[in-house]
DNA sequence: GCAATCTCCGCAATCGTTTGCGCAAACGAT
DNA sequence: ATCGTTTGCGCAAACGATTGCGGAGATTGC
């Protein structure tokens, strides 16, 4: 009636169900009649195993888990591209928990991570975490955990990253080098890692071509409503930087908008330059110069790290890896 | 050593494992006192019940399959943001499978979903699918599934679309109220049903208003490269249209890069419409006005069925659920 | 005081698959 | 012919939790 198992075969056949099992994956115990005779009535009845049951046996659930603040539209989209991909080429599957920025649901879904059973463990940390006990006895445990792009910086776990200093360097540097002189910073929360990253680039990138810092042009925001009008504010004051830097496509879309409302040409009255992982300096008029970051790679790299750790948990250990980014130069400086 | 077990519990307090697992659960054949005392010494060593085990007895995988087209920026995102806010409500988790617009892998994902034995599945179909045999078994096995988006039309499946015609119709009028007259649409593959809804809606609108339809000046593409390059062509035609109307976010993406690259204005050159899901009509310089249509809600109204047939197999019937959409007049017409 | 009922818990099977061990038959070598 | 090895398969336990059934002891009813 119901799906047929090992067992009905086994009858049907008059063997072991364990002669089944074998015979099912080719073991060499097993003599070539029999196989082929169990192995044919398998595919007539169309047996399919119940995954369930095998996960349960081996204490395997075959699952991936990863933990990202929110989905957004930019980075994680990709990110979760590359993931799916490589996962199911090893056999795995993905389980996606969203913390929403939030620790309090970041501890939650740590824990949904632990009784599940999952194989392996991706995680980006939310704005809010500074610390990890919640994920202590996982790190203990045999089940490998791979930090992305928010994480905390340690020799004793696996992180994947970009190396945030050289992009803004690299972005200050080619606003530098054309001439702007007065530029504007705008970067996420403060407590970030990537922000404080990206901060020192900048502040080096305007100590190498003798610029001065000019802290009233830059803030700090947490959202892309706040980076609009704070960025709006700015555009009144009397003295206009004559170039910005967004330090993320959330950033860059925040000061968008409030240069579009303003009316302020790109890049005649103002240069733009942002670090971008995402398609949006491409659709933007006109289209922005930028340091991009393929979150695809981040994605890929981490999960590849994370299928190096989970299958050979001796010999790989804990690593630290940084991703280069590159220039990408449009028509907004 | 390892992780505690409903065993050990047992033999710690020489009682018989049933016991155990009925006191943890409150069952009322357990005596106060014993039950008490169970629950204090799991709660002291941190029992933690494995769900690998439970899930297989129950045959129940606690899992939702989402199998989608293709991740990218505007749509899912948001869809999967609302899937699994939900999913995690009522205790269960979210697989995703890409098949990256290939019926192909589709098929692949359909059979991975079988045997993994999730507990409900949410669908959008790639553009390739015409019909659905992949789906057939699952369809007539108890596991609900419901599809979204992109879909077969049928009253033997749970769907849930919006309004394309309607969206699509609404549009016209918009454009034909302001007085544009010669109207480009530029529509995605010709085989999806969304593309014939929409493109419905935009012929209707047309009729309604008795404008021509310039055949010369409407096509359909696959890729956002595509729609670039033909919305590209027509700008190089003698005989220009007056208005544009971008059936998606992707073709709209393409339009507006050819548009740039051309130096025309809007709207004053030319007025764009489209219908988004997406925050990219916001992006763009102008804001484009557009129809609306919450990736969100699709997803929360797919899912909240799903639920629906997954808890009450007997007294909920298929249904197909089109949700309405609305205008969003911004700075393009 | 005896039967009927209730309370509380144990027994054992079960879910589908895997796997260590053992054993008979077949085979090979001397 | 004898011993040793290989071949091919079955036996049964195991994974962790759940659940129908049954039963001993306490309680109640008459």
């Amino acid at each position: 009636m119901n799906r047929i198992t090992i067992k009905d075969i086994a009858k049907l056949l008059d063997v072991n169900p364990s002669t089944v099992s074998r015979a099912l994956k080719d073991h060499p115990d097993i003599g070539e009649a029999t196989k082929k005779k169990i192995q044919q009535i398998a595919r007539e009845l169309v047996y399919r195993p119940n995954y369930q049951a095998i996960r349960f046996r081996q204490n395997k659930s075959g699952l991936i888990g990863l933990i990202i603040p929110e989905m957004g539209m930019f980075f994680f989209p990709s990110i979760i591209q590359a993931i799916e991909e490589i996962t199911k080429k090893n056999g795995y599957h993905l389980i996606i928990l969203q913390s929403n920025e939030s620790l309090v649901k970041e501890k939650e879904n740590a824990l949904i991570c632990k009784n599940f059973g999952l194989d392996g463990l991706l995680v980006c940390l939310s704005k809010e975490t500074t610390a990890i006990p919640h994920f202590a006895d996982m790190l203990q445990s045999k089940i490998p955990i791979v930090f992305f792009d928010k994480v905390l910086q340690s020799k004793e776990l696996s992180t994947v990253v970009i190396n945030d200093y050289n992009a803004s360097f690299t972005a200050i540097n080619h606003l530098a080098r054309k001439g702007y002189k007065n530029i504007s910073g705008v970067f996420e929360s403060k407590n970030l890692e990537i922000t404080q990253s990206r901060k020192k680039g900048f502040l080096d990138g305007l100590k190498k071509h003798q610029l001065t810092y000019r802290e009233d042009f830059c803030f700090h925001v947490n959202t892309l409503a706040e980076a609009k009008t704070q960025f709006a504010n700015l555009l009144n004051q009397k003295e206009l930087p004559d170039a910005v830097f967004a330090m993320t496509d959330n950033a860059l879309a925040g000061i968008i908008q409030a240069i579009y409302e303003k009316g302020i040409a790109i890049p005649d009255d103002l240069a733009v330059i942002c670090i971008s992982n995402g398609n949006l300096p491409y659709y933007l008029n006109p289209p922005i110069t930028h340091i991009r970051h393929s979150g695809y790679m981040v994605g890929k790299t981490a999960v590849e790290l994370l299928f190096d750790l989970m299958n050979d948990k001796i010999t790989v250990t804990k690593r630290q890896l940084e991703l280069e980014t590159f220039l990408v130069e449009l028509d907004s400086c």
